[in-house]
DNA sequence: TCGCATAGTGTAAGCGCTTACAGAAAGCGC
DNA sequence: GCGCTTTCTGTAAGCGCTTACACTATGCGA
């Protein structure tokens, strides 16, 4: 075995008390100049280094933060979501002398069955990439002591129990669809996401709030229940019944897409019907991933500040641990509107009528 | 505090020891059937998950195993390498049961200066990122008692005590300079890597094998040292080299960069002298990055397996930690020549001369 | 009926640290 | 010279588990 602090307590002649009080400072008491340097002599020359485990055993505190994630495949690469998170969450880490354990599983059962035993003593809080609503999961964790901030999902929260980072949904789509309304569209069609993601609702929200602020009636016709990956021809249908099914007067003339990977389908559907983007409709995504900046015409969206949420999630997670932030806070940053080239004015009422 | 093993021996009547057994398996003596389903109940009862911690410190495993980058901005997304092959590592931990814990330091001397603190109990054994050769932290690792094993370097080991994954890259830049040959190169610049990675020296050797092979004289002139991360300029100081500074029947037909910064920089200095390629210089590179493929021709060259790279490393590492392997193993895997449009058969003699 | 394996359980000693508490030594005012 | 702080160090009790060992019931053959 690796020494360990008797070694060391015995080579300086003191006792294993006096090793630890100074090598980890703590303890209380100071100990004398001298025998201070004795043991940081005696500790050099062995080479020892105190066992975290041990220690964190002793202290109850391993300064150690968990990762969950659920990936299938736990793809950094390929995951437009988790690389930058987990720079932002790193880069806090490093600052904060914080080691990460990532903690991944296949599915999103065996996360969930896995997900109480992180409680124990391996880390001190936990970072939550489970952005699903439909488990009881997160409820039952809050009931626990363990701290946790969601990461990337700000489900409502009534009891203000939770933290969470996350971008801020619902002012991101409301700006997203006034950058429509702006642009002089009045019918617009929103292509929703899976409500087992909270996102979803919000940024529905975020719609009826820009509509409302512009005075436009709300009309249910046009908003489509969606699935976050969407199912091939999915999206196709979506189309069909705002276009295919409905006089040319009572078309949308943009529709505004819960992600990038639907807005995109929208923009295949669309065009194949001869409609071109922007002239005949306008686009707008959400998320902003690479394929956007790539599609043609490139796609106008939303970005999340990603890299920014993973490092808000772990200072406030950090803060938690450190009991300086109490529970409920929620960090909501701003998207941004990145502008390209799928919206314009609709098409203008003299050709249309 | 959380649950612990003597609530639940008294929920459930019997001994600590007792409770360890049946929830752990080990402890040699079997307990009746009874008994174990009186402990399975409480244990549920009592939401009981035993402390990963307290079971580290007393087995002495902690079933988790570190990786250790030096990254300056730990970027998973913006470091081509680090992302697959932590994808390579999350896959077979997450198949093995196994928890990552990411030691990321901002510098080489950082990561070194708390390495050996990661030596004890923290985690079973250490995947190192550190493809420096300039430090004898190695040495030091090898002659503690934790396994790891190096990532990406597959560093000359007289004592072969140390294991590592990496790609062959002897046998690739051997084929990719073959490639060259067989296409009909004799003059064959090598734009070496900086020599504090063993790639390097690696890569001139395949270089010289190739030629050995093809029974083409070695030419020293030809090759040019280099650094990883080229400064402005250094590469184009090479073209002039081999270039401007040589009369045309003395230049080279081909260029070996030994990795991709490096050939996609020559391309510019060579289109810069109103060189084509690959009309008239025929270029590879290696690593295949990104850039490789985007670069206007785009680049042939070598693609490392990264991602097997990293599995191979985890399996590696697992596989000494359970004492199934010795010291000293090395897994070199094949990189794959990615024939794009950067080679081409040299300008004929007849225009040449 | 006794002796002996065998199965099941408990006791206690760790794992390597931290830290409350106690005790010893030294310094001080009176 | 006495009692009091003050400063330093040691003792020991954890932290929450595992596991060697000891012990007590059983069951079985003789």
């Amino acid at each position: 075995m690796a020494v360990s602090i008797y070694e060391v307590a015995a080579e300086a002649k003191v006792s294993i008390a006096t090793v630890s009080r100074v090598l980890s400072g703590g303890g209380g008491a100071r100990v004398a100049r001298a025998t201070q340097e004795r043991v940081l002599e005696a500790a050099r020359r062995l080479e020892y280094h105190p066992s975290g485990v041990a220690r964190g055993l002793a202290r109850g505190r391993m300064n150690t933060v968990g990762l969950v994630l659920y990936y299938e495949q736990p793809s950094v690469t390929s995951d437009p979501y988790l690389g930058p998170c987990l720079d932002g969450v790193l880069a806090v880490h490093k600052r904060d002398h914080q080691n990460t354990v990532l903690f991944t599983k296949s599915s999103w059962e065996e996360a969930l069955a896995h997900l109480p035993s992180y409680c124990n003593g391996y880390c001190d809080g936990l970072l939550l990439m489970l952005p699903r609503t439909d488990s009881a999961i997160v409820g039952e964790l809050a009931a626990r002591d363990l701290p946790f901030v969601l990461v990337g999902d700000s489900r409502d929260d009534p009891d203000g129990l939770l933290c969470c980072a996350d971008v801020d949904n619902v002012a991101a789509a409301e700006a997203a669809v006034g950058h429509l309304i702006a642009l002089g569209h009045r019918r617009i069609a929103a292509f929703c996401g899976d409500t087992v993601f909270c996102s979803s609702g919000q940024r529905l929200d975020g719609y009826r709030r820009a509509l409302e602020a512009a005075g436009i009636p709300f009309d249910p016709s046009l908003v489509r229940p969606g699935t976050y990956f969407p199912r091939p021809g999915a999206v196709e249908a979506d189309v069909r019944a705002l276009w295919d099914e409905r006089p040319e007067s009572e078309r949308p003339t943009a529709v505004f897409g819960f992600n990038d990977a639907i807005a995109l389908a929208a923009a295949d559907a669309l065009r194949a019907r001869g409609l071109r983007i922007p002239a005949d409709v306008s686009l707008i995504g959400f998320d902003d991933v690479p394929a956007a900046a790539a599609a043609d015409p490139p796609l106008t969206t939303v970005r999340q500040p990603i890299r920014a949420i993973g490092e808000r999630a772990a200072e406030l997670l950090l803060a938690r641990v450190n009991g300086e932030a109490e529970p409920g806070r929620r960090a909501l940053l701003p998207g941004e509107i990145i502008f390209r080239a799928t919206t314009a004015p609709p098409p203008s009422r003299s050709r249309r009528l």
